[in-house]
RNA sequence: GUGGAUGUAGCUCAGUUGGUUAGAGCACUGGAUUGUGGUUCCAGGGGUCGUGGGUUCGAGUCCCAUCUUCCACCCCA
């Protein structure tokens, strides 16, 4: 067989030791808050039912979907005669009846929906997995990365959306990066579309509203032309696109606004309390109430959420919103839930790229036995174990190679103490305790070797 | 899905108008040092030049295709 090289995935990575160690430690973070906040974990399969999926993130969403081929024969239902007329979107209809999820809210909701006599509802639960979509891999975006979410769904409380925002100010402020919360609501953006007279235009809307921070104003005006939303409405919310003022003078604009509009006026209603609430609850983010954040998936209707980094441009890091009925496309509507996701993948960037990992999760390196053979390694074996019930992760060096080999390979693990236990020690029945910062070396009884260690240590 | 850039040793990169056997630094292995690392010195191993075609007497170099990675669009964590 040819030797092959050996490569993973497009958009998927390996993750080193010291990524472990830094991935770890935010997806630890984030689930201490999650936990501290009343949630509960729960993990759904890698894999879905496609009809579980499509449908539920646009149609954008349906052509990032990974399908998985069926197993066994599963060209036999199809008639060679109709397989040069079929493209491959109807193909991979008859072909693939699962795929790989895209994001943990639907699964959620089916998950839900499928076990809902034994939950009990409000039901508050968190999801750290990774999710996939075949997207072009780009700065900041990967076709497998993992999403941390937090919903509760039963209950139409702004509440939950206010304990939702806590946890993302707690989280970004335990991991030390600097973040800017957006908070709009769907409702303000489809009454919007009614004042302006073009209701069913709520998706090219939102889609070139945007995109105001990135491309500026004349262009989303262009764009709003392009999408076929009338001159006179887009006139209409130009006021919208150059509102200067803050979040309290921003509802009172839309109050005024949306007035002849009954969806605005309950989106206006339910900003201004969620923002009262915020104002109670001591976040120290800042909150941003952005008239323009619209967000792409389907499903959100009411509050919708969006964290961007503020020392590190790499798109949002987190984001979520309401969503009333996604429970009801599997047979159980009148459900409303709310959630965020975090993406680790991308604040793992961002702390990467502003230095933010403390040196202290990094250096959690063992003792090092060192091996002189057969006889000196078997004494060592019990000294080994008493470090490790003392608390002390220790290890041997497993073959009795050269001691200059051992001592390097220490050196690059980085090793902090190094235990010699040769011959001339094993006749004195005295172990020699070496500081690898120092380079000074002791020799102990084997009773004094846990104290001096962690001494040194 | 659209457009642009990229690929030479494990890593970072040289490589002339196309011309012998493709180089360097770091890393690795061995030795100076038969029980002592991080410094130094000496020696050594390692590359079908992303892959597949083509042009040419001759291709790392030119042409085409394809894949990877990166960037932008779309969309998004």
């Amino acid at each position: 067989m040819a030797t092959q090289k050996p490569s993973i995935p497009k958009g998927t990575r390996d993750f080193s030791p010291r990524e472990m160690i830094r991935r770890n430690h935010i997806f630890r973070t984030i689930e201490e808050v999650f936990k501290t906040s009343g949630y509960q974990p729960l993990e759904t399969p890698a894999m879905e039912n496609l009809s579980t999926l499509t449908g539920k993130y646009g149609e954008e969403g349906d052509r990032l979907l990974f399908r998985i081929l069926n197993s066994g024969d599963f060209l036999s239902g199809i008639a060679p005669a109709g397989l040069p007329g079929m493209d491959a979107r109807s193909l991979a209809r008859h072909i693939a009846d699962k795929g790989l999820r895209y994001d943990l809210t639907v699964p959620f909701a089916r998950f839900v929906v499928q076990h809902r006599h034994e939950i009990v509802f409000p039901f508050k639960r968190y999801q750290i997995q990774p999710v996939w979509r075949a997207d072009r891999p780009q700065k900041g975006r990967y076709r497998e990365f993992y999403q941390c979410d937090v919903d509760v769904v039963g209950s139409t409380s702004l509440l939950n959306e206010a304990e939702l925002v806590q946890i993302m100010d707690e989280v970004f402020r335990r991991l030390e990066v600097g973040v800017e919360i957006r908070i709009n609501n769907r409702k303000i953006l489809a009454g919007m579309a009614e004042v302006m007279g073009v209701p069913d235009k709520m998706k090219d809307l939102t889609i070139a509203m945007d995109k105001l921070e990135k491309i500026g104003l004349e262009n989303v005006i262009g764009e709003l032309n392009d999408r076929g939303i009338p001159a006179e409405a887009v006139e209409q919310l130009k006021p919208v696109l150059g509102f200067q003022g803050g979040n309290a003078e921003k509802i009172a604009f839309l109050r005024n606004m949306l007035a002849s509009s009954a969806t605005g006026m309950k989106g206006t209603e339910e900003l201004e309390r969620l923002f009262g609430y915020l104002e109670q609850s001591d976040i120290g983010a800042t909150c941003l109430l952005d008239l323009t954040l619209a967000r792409g998936l389907d499903y959100y209707t009411g509050t919708i959420f969006e964290v961007v980094a503020t020392e590190w441009l790499i798109g949002s890091i987190c984001g979520g919103g309401r969503y009333d009925d996604l429970t009801g496309i599997f047979g159980m509507p009148g459900i409303s839930g709310v959630g965020v996701s975090f993406g680790a993948d991308r604040i793992y960037d961002v702390m990467l790229n502003t230095h933010k990992f403390p040196e202290a999760i990094e250096s959690a390196t063992p003792v090092l036995f060192l091996n002189f053979g057969e006889e000196e390694a078997g004494h060592v074996l019990p000294l080994l174990k008493a470090l490790r019930e003392a608390g002390i992760s220790a290890e041997l060096y497993p073959d009795p190679v050269k001691i200059k080999k051992q001592m390097s390979y220490a050196n690059q693990r980085q090793v902090k103490v190094v235990v010699l236990i040769g011959k001339d020690e094993l006749k004195e029945k005295m172990a020699t305790v070496k500081d690898m910062t120092t380079g000074r070396q002791e020799k102990v009884s084997f009773e004094q070797l846990a104290e001096k260690v962690k001494s040194v240590l």
